[in-house]
DNA sequence: CGAATATGCGTACGATGGTACATACTTGGG
DNA sequence: CCCAAGTATGTACCATCGTACGCATATTCG
């Protein structure tokens, strides 16, 4: 009896990497069986081999996207020690070092908008989220956590607008100092 | 000769909301011609007789949802005098009286992932911005009016995520605060 | 070495999409 | 009243989609 093992061992993998670069270049109304192959570079009936029906496949990559996501915009956060450096690392997520490319925006935004219909997404989103408010309440306020991931987002989306304008680092940084600054403020009658 | 009038002046219109209706219902990907037409209660043809084709009336859709907003949004914003004026505006916008619906923000949404593909969608987009901004520096430093915009196209975008827990409004309102706060303290090196 | 079983693939079908276009209907001027 | 021209519609074509399914290939065990 054979043992279940693949011949091609990548090929799942390389699906899923293919989906999200449709994705990305094209949005999710254009990430068909079909595409997706083709820029796999693999035959139709090898994606509809290792996922059953579509959304299957689309969930499948989008869960990946996260995977891949979430420890490099977490590390940063996690190692800062003091008001200044949350700053410092929130700002380098939001248009620094850390920042995620165009693509990673693009992608992302596509998620969001396919969660509106799909619970399975819309759960991944809010997972993703819950970890980054998790990590941010270690040195903020729940509202100041909560209004700090809401401008991270918001700046995110402004720089898919507008590809070509950078965003000016000292007014982020700014912006970011107002609100850990607040919270450091108004944590009495948080607490 | 005939002058041109049209038997059913209503229509086009009729059709344009139907779309905006879809797009919100279902999202864009779903606003084909069929579905639209479906929901404006008119034969096929008579969409395909008004929008030569499917970009020009999901582009004409989206125009008429700009039209329609940038008035309901802006007027609050225009008559705050202080800046306490402003902030009460910012909460309400976000989520009290004046804030969009859910709809409206789904239908947003959609038009902003649209417009990652469209770049007539984008510059509707980029109006749209544009004109909020400019009512925000009428009081605000340019950065914290860019920090204030993004920070309510965050908050609006969690909504649509979590449609059932409310934004606490006090939490709302520090951050707001904390924001246009540093816009007056700012204002020296800004200026 | 078969034979059984998992892996991988090609083709076909029914549904749905945008669009083209021939046809009808409505209107107002002659 | 009737015809020209704009308005409105029904149908049909071709492409593409998700999915089903039968067949080929590879692998491992007895």
């Amino acid at each position: 009896m054979r043992k279940g093992k693949p011949n091609d061992p990548e090929r799942r993998t390389r699906i899923l990497r293919a989906a999200l670069e449709v994705i990305a270049m094209e949005g999710v109304h254009a990430a068909s069986y079909r595409r997706i192959a083709a820029q796999a570079g693999v035959p139709l009936g090898s994606t509809t081999y290792y996922f059953s029906d579509l959304e299957t496949l689309i969930v499948s990559a989008f869960k990946t996207l996260r995977d891949g996501l979430e420890p490099r915009y977490a590390a940063p956060l996690r190692d800062a020690r003091t008001d200044g450096d949350v700053v410092d690392a929130l700002v380098a997520a939001t248009c620094g070092a850390t920042a995620p490319t165009l693509d990673d925006i693009r992608l992302y935004e596509e998620m969001h908008r396919y969660g509106a219909r799909s619970p399975q997404v819309a759960g991944l989103l809010r997972d993703f989220q819950e970890a980054s408010l998790v990590i941010l309440r270690r040195s903020l306020s729940d509202g100041a956590a909560r209004a700090v991931d809401a401008l991270m987002w918001g700046w995110w989306s402004y720089r898919a607008l507008n590809e070509h304008d950078r965003l000016d680092t000292g007014m982020v940084h700014d912006a970011y100092r107002a609100l850990v600054t607040m919270a450091a403020t108004e944590l009495v009658p948080q607490k």
